[in-house]
RNA sequence: GGUGUGGUAGUUCAGUUGGUUAGAAUACCUGCCUGUCACGCAGGGGGUCGCGGGUUCGAGUCCCGUCCAUACCGCCA
């Protein structure tokens, strides 16, 4: 309003046109938004005529000047002003886009992808890049001001077995060998340690040759940091601080210091190791008070855990049911559920009165504080799978109980990781992180006698049950490394030929350090309230690791693999 | 690699028990309309029902295969 009576210049695109007869609207978007333009038969006529003839995203030129309305659009930012064209100059004309340039467009996703640049008009699609540009922006100011020095590493790299499947790379000059682009700038920024650069980081890329899932692409970007001289406390605190500092400047919210709570106890109460804490529905044991009434899956149940459902005893029978196919899918694998009805009227209903009498219910429903009204949930079976499985069936009811609510963000920090994970059918432990993350000191003892039970110093943050990032404080000492690498079951040939670089690197003064990596694409999603990673990246693939826009992957000329030295078998 | 869901007009979708000429909304085109902003009104054009095979007098609909998309499981140190 402040500009009115101004002369402007406005270009953009043609968003929508409204004729009237005698007068003509035009919205006008460019970055920054929509202006309507106004065209008047009486005023001019035959610019109207010309307005009259435009399309829809033809890009136009437009002079004008700035009036207050007389009716007026309170939807809109500029819902008070119009332009009152003089003179309009067509830039270029478009064809009809598939599909409408709006917020709430007709296309689906695999047309929009297609077409790509013309959804990346649509404010909704391009507010998600600004935001994400903010919080790239605003992690350089962060680090920057503590001292962080941003360092990029290379791009090609050798691949390493350990880990993600990599991305391949041909060398022409090097024939029958290959790069591999980095799941991680990992290796690189702990010899930047040893270097003495003992604070840095990066915005950068990765790469994971694996299937692909709403939050998971190809190609992700990781803000990827490192630090020396310093312990777990010191890089939790650093990175709570941007964590902060990024809800604070780009969302406008202050977030108080985030609980910790350690993987046993995660596991324990969640059944995940990125629990969602917008809602407590924690788990309650209930083994010693089901076993001996002679129901045969309790009885026989190594774990038999519950939760309680505020207010759900007046779940129908077909709730109940379509929550017991809920857990019977085979993505969760559950036999079956048991429920226990506390009912408004004191009364208690299970589904295995055959088995257990009041008495026993009213300690069922005294374990698990409930009221009545409420709802009792248990599964039973092999402690870890029944924890993850009521883990599911708590995300699901949270969901359903409208608990998890995408403007309400509530930040943990998962420590104490195990440091090594058995492969039941390879028999062998693996790197729960990576084989360079430091034991527990208490724990070294263990490494001989009983590996699986070695903690780590290892972190994630969790945002609203989303793994935002994780790290751990590394090994820096030879001698602990090389015991690593044995326990992994590395010869040491097999070591050296690997990581010998980083093995003798640190012959020469390592510097103890440690560090975390943020995934920025799931970051953004968490801030723009979306379930996908997919628009908040400018240009994603699809499922099959597929880009529709340039339909990429393709194949090449039989030159090109021929100074590769690459000869393709026919497919059968 | 596995399980589920989906594929019909430019687009988003509906389509009954297998049965006449496959519909709606929106977009597009034409005409009318001087304060619209999801403008309105009247009219019009627009279909390889993903692809291949089968059952049937007859298939968008049923069966088999296949391709594509998508969510999840496996996988993702």
């Amino acid at each position: 309003l402040a500009d009115v009576n101004k002369e402007v210049t406005l270009s953009g695109w043609v968003s929508k046109i409204r004729k009237m007869g005698g007068m003509t609207f035009i919205d006008l978007r460019d970055r920054y938004g929509i202006t309507q333009l106004s065209f008047n038969q009486e005023v001019n006529h035959e610019l109207c005529e010309q307005a009259n003839k435009l399309g829809r995203e033809w890009v136009i030129q437009v002079t004008g000047t700035v009036k207050e309305r007389s009716s007026k659009n309170a939807h809109i930012p500029t819902g008070e002003i119009e332009i009152i064209a003089s003179e309009l100059t067509v830039l270029n004309a478009s064809k009809t886009p598939p599909f409408t340039i709006e917020t709430d467009t007709d296309g689906g996703d695999d047309l929009r992808m297609k077409y790509r640049y013309l959804d990346l008009r649509r404010a909704a699609v391009r507010r998600n890049l600004e935001l994400r540009h903010k919080m790239a922006f605003e992690t350089r100011r962060y680090l920057d001001e503590r001292d962080f020095l941003e360092v990029e590493t290379p791009v090609l790299i050798g691949s390493t077995p350990e880990g993600a499947r990599d991305f391949i790379v041909p060398s022409r000059m090097n024939p029958g060998e290959f790069y591999a682009l980095p799941q991680s700038p990992q290796l690189f920024k702990q010899l930047l340690m040893v270097s003495g650069f003992d604070r840095y980081f990066q915005i950068v890329k990765c790469f994971r040759d694996e299937d692909l899932r709403a939050d998971r692409q190809p190609e992700f970007t990781q803000i990827d940091c490192e630090m020396s001289f310093v312990d777990q406390e010191d890089v939790l605190n650093t990175f709570e601080g941007l964590t902060r500092h990024l809800f604070q400047k780009v969302k406008g919210i202050d977030i108080p210091g985030f609980p910790r709570v350690s993987y046993a106890d995660a596991m324990r109460l969640y059944g995940s190791d990125k629990p969602d804490t917008r809602f407590e529905m924690t788990f309650v044991e209930m083994k010693d008070l089901t076993t001996g009434r002679g129901f045969g899956v309790f009885d026989s149940a190594e774990y038999v855990g519950a939760i309680r459902a505020t207010g759900c005893a007046s779940y129908t029978r077909k709730q109940v049911d379509e929550l017991t196919d809920f857990v019977k899918r085979p993505q969760i694998g559950a036999k079956g559920l048991i429920y226990l009805r506390y009912n408004e009227d004191g009364t208690l209903k299970s589904s295995v009165d055959k088995f257990y009498n009041e008495d026993d219910l009213k300690k069922w429903a005294e374990r698990c504080e409930a009221v009545p009204g409420d709802l009792i949930l248990v599964l039973a079976g092999e402690t870890e799978k029944t924890q993850k499985q009521l883990g599911e069936l708590r995300l699901e009811m949270g969901s359903r109980l409208g608990l998890r609510d995408k403007g309400n963000y509530k930040c943990l920090w998962v420590v104490d990781f195990p440091l090594l994970e058995k492969d039941e059918e390879l028999g062998r432990f693996f790197a729960k992180h990576h084989p360079f993350t430091s034991p527990k000191k208490e724990d070294i003892p263990l490494l001989d006698t009983d590996p699986g039970a070695v903690r780590a110093n290892a972190y994630d943050l969790v945002i609203n049950g989303v793994e935002i990032g994780g790290g751990s404080i590394r090994i820096h000492d030879s001698g602990l490394q090389k015991k690593m690498f044995e326990v992994l079951g590395f010869t040491e040939e097999q070591a050296e030929a690997q990581f010998g670089f980083l093995m003798n690197a640190f012959q020469y003064g390592a510097p103890p350090h440690g560090g975390i990596a943020f995934g920025l694409d799931r970051f953004v999603s968490i801030f723009a309230g979306l379930d996908s990673i997919r628009d908040t990246i400018a240009f994603p693939k699809n499922t099959s690791g597929r880009d529709v826009m340039i339909d990429a992957p393709a194949g090449v000329s039989k030159e090109q693999l021929d100074e590769l030295g690459i000869t393709l078998e026919p497919k059968e």
